[in-house]
Parts: structure tokens; C-alpha cells; sequence
DNA sequence: ACCTGAACACCGTTCAAGT
DNA sequence: ACCTGAACACCGTTCAAGT
């Protein structure tokens, strides 16, 4: 509010004329940032997979660029509803339709894969703004390390395993794990 | 840290003998919070998926009960390593284990599943706190039922089964989604 | 040595006063 | 009518001064 107002030459009061709050003013930046997200992989050849995968990438890679944008995704109120955003939703919904998902599943399928991209960019953007604090990973990192044998089998058991692997070839495991699950999960019987 | 600070009938800095800075007081009070997980679904009987759903489902509970905490594990270094965190990360481990998930999988299941209950954690609690504010729903509502036919088919298609379901039933279809995707989704092949 | 009052450098929001 | 300076009510953190 007060760096934005400062860098319009004007008092941050002067903002409360254009947006209600803080909140809303987030809000608009990131749908207006959300232009850069790649739908093309909707409209192009090959796996309905594959292309979901590279949407979904495409929009986590904006929220990395911008770390504190997509902590206001998760924890602001109103949820984003911008025309960006639902180009976004428009778009997963007709990949998920191409691959045959059924209405009330990809509706929730959307919610679902865009919940776990945007906490992986607010993880890994918020990682990413404290370069430094890498204490994140070392206290649990040494928790590990240290933990009890007894109390902690398959901690220890693991080791190393837990913390293993680049945060993208994990995040393109995760996202397969969400398709895959899409796919064979039943909606509840109550509702279709 | 002031509202702690004059609980405790003192001023804020003297929190900063304890406590490197907020986060870390954040992290050991959610750390204590933790005992409220239910883990004696672990060693009880019936089905390992319904196990593991009772332990995350009472996980979230937990979460939900104190949003602003919620929040601290999803954005705030250092990660949640405490005692408590760790005896929730075992138990995952151990139902999975059950479940015949292999360690590399396991590893990268219990990120995911910690993920998204937390992540719908922060956004059930956002919601919770600010009660009489449901534009958010409704900035959403509107915007499907506003939504052009042209350039939002499937939007338009699926209407008001986009927002439909109650949280807590959404939720648990994710939860089948994870551990159904956990179960078939192989470990990349370079790191086993 | 251990604790803390007071100050510092920030926030978002409101409202009376200005043009 | 539209905009904004100044004040309000908060934050987390630091550090010199107290016991």
C-alpha cells in the first residue's frame, strides 16, 4: 500500500478510492499477472496429460516469479475470480474434459491442482525470498538426523529419502500422482 | 508477540530471549498444538486407507481449530520439526508402509498429503475468520454465472457444480485422490 | 547474566480537510 | 465530486539501560 502509493507520487489513502482494501488490491495484480500464464497447450497435439501438466507448470512458474502474490492466492479473501483466472479454470476444464473426466469431478480436479500448485509456489517462493535461511531445511534436515530409532523406525528408516530430490521433480511427481488419482476416484455417490 | 507479550504482564522484547524471532515462537506453539492429532489410528484395525484418512482428517481438525497457525506452517521458516510434527510425520510413514509404498514414494506421499491438508487448512480458517465476509464465494458465483458461453464453455457447462459440495466432502475426495495416485504413480525411474 | 522500557521502522485503514 | 495529508491503531525487532 504505503511503497505502491510512494511510487505513484501520492499518499497510500488515495489507493481506498480505486480498490476496498489491501486484499482486493492483491488481487487485481495477480489476475493482471496471470496473462502470463501458457494456455496454448490447450488448443495444441499430443497427451491431454502432458498438456495439463504444462498449464499447470506454467501458472506454478508465475507464482514462483512473484513469491507474495501467491501467498495472497491461498490466504486472501475474496478468491481470485478474475478474467485471467477464469481463463485459467476454462482451461484446465477442457483438458480434463479431453481426457475424459466427468463434470462434478473435474470441477473439484480444478480445485484440487490448483490448491497444490499454488502451495508449492508459496513454499518454494517464500524459500526462495529468504536466501539465506537455509535453517528451514537444516532443522529438519537435523531432526532427522537425530531422531530416535525407537520412537522414529521409518523416519530412520528413510533418512536422507525424506528430504531427497529437486522441489520440480517432486512437484511433476505430485502432479502425476493428482491426475492418476483423478482419473480411477469416483466422485461420491450422493452427488451424480 | 505485543498481545503475548502482555499476557505474560511484560514488554514484547523480552519474548526475544526465548525466541529467535515470531516465526520460531509460532513454530514451537503449533509443535505443541500437535499433541491434539489423533494418532491411535495407526495401530488400530481395518483398512490402512481408512486409517490414514482418520490421521490426516484429524490433522486438519487441528488446523482448522487455529487458523493463524495454519498459516505459519504453509509460509514461515523454519519448517514445522518439532517432536510433534515428527511423531505425525511417522505415523504417515508407517500407514504407508502398510500400504506397501515403497520409501521414495512414501517420502514424497507424506509432503503431499501434509500439503494439501494443510494448504485447505489455511483456506477453510481464512474463510472461518472474517465470518460475515462471503463476497469471495460470491466474487466466484458471479463471475461463473456472469461468464461468457463464448469464451467459457466448460465453465458455463458445469455452473453451479463448480462451487458445489461441502469443504469437508471435497476434501475427502482429495484424500482418496492422493492415496489412489500415491499407489499407482511409479517413483521416477532415475532415483530408485 | 538476565531481562525489559522505550524507541525504531514499518504496516493497513480512516476521516476531516482540501481542490 | 474526487482526491489526499495527517493521524490512528497496530505490527516485529533492536538496543541501551536497568536489576
Amino acid at each position: 500500500m504505503r511503497r505502491l502509493a510512494e511510487e505513484l507520487d501520492t499518499g497510500p489513502a488515495s489507493l481506498y478510492v480505486y480498490f476496498r482494501n489491501a486484499a482486493e488490491l492483491r488481487s487485481a495484480v495477480l489476475d493482471e499477472l496471470l496473462v502470463e500464464v501458457d494456455l496454448d497447450p490447450v488448443t495444441g497435439e499430443g497427451d491431454w496429460r502432458d498438456r495439463l501438466h504444462a498449464v499447470v507448470d506454467s501458472y506454478l512458474a508465475v507464482l514462483m516469479k512473484y513469491p507474495s502474490l501467491a501467498r495472497s492466492v491461498l490466504l486472501t479473501r475474496p478468491s481470485p475470480s478474475g478474467p485471467r483466472f477464469m481463463d485459467l479454470v476454462e482451461a484446465l476444464l477442457v483438458l480434463l474434459h479431453q481426457g475424459g473426466v466427468d463434470g462434478q469431478r473435474a470441477a473439484w480436479a480444478v480445485d484440487l491442482l490448483l490448491q497444490v500448485a499454488t502451495a508449492t509456489g508459496v513454499e518454494q517462493g517464500t524459500a526462495a525470498e529468504n536466501p539465506g535461511d537455509e535453517r528451514g531445511w537444516d532443522a529438519l534436515a537435523d531432526a532427522v538426523d537425530r531422531a530416535d530409532a525407537i520412537r522414529y523406525p521409518r523416519v530412520r528408516a528413510l533418512g536422507a529419502e525424506l528430504l531427497s530430490g529437486p522441489g520440480e521433480e517432486r512437484f511433476r511427481w505430485g502432479l502425476s500422482v493428482l491426475i492418476n488419482g483423478i482419473l480411477i476416484s469416483p466422485a461420491p455417490a450422493g452427488d451424480v
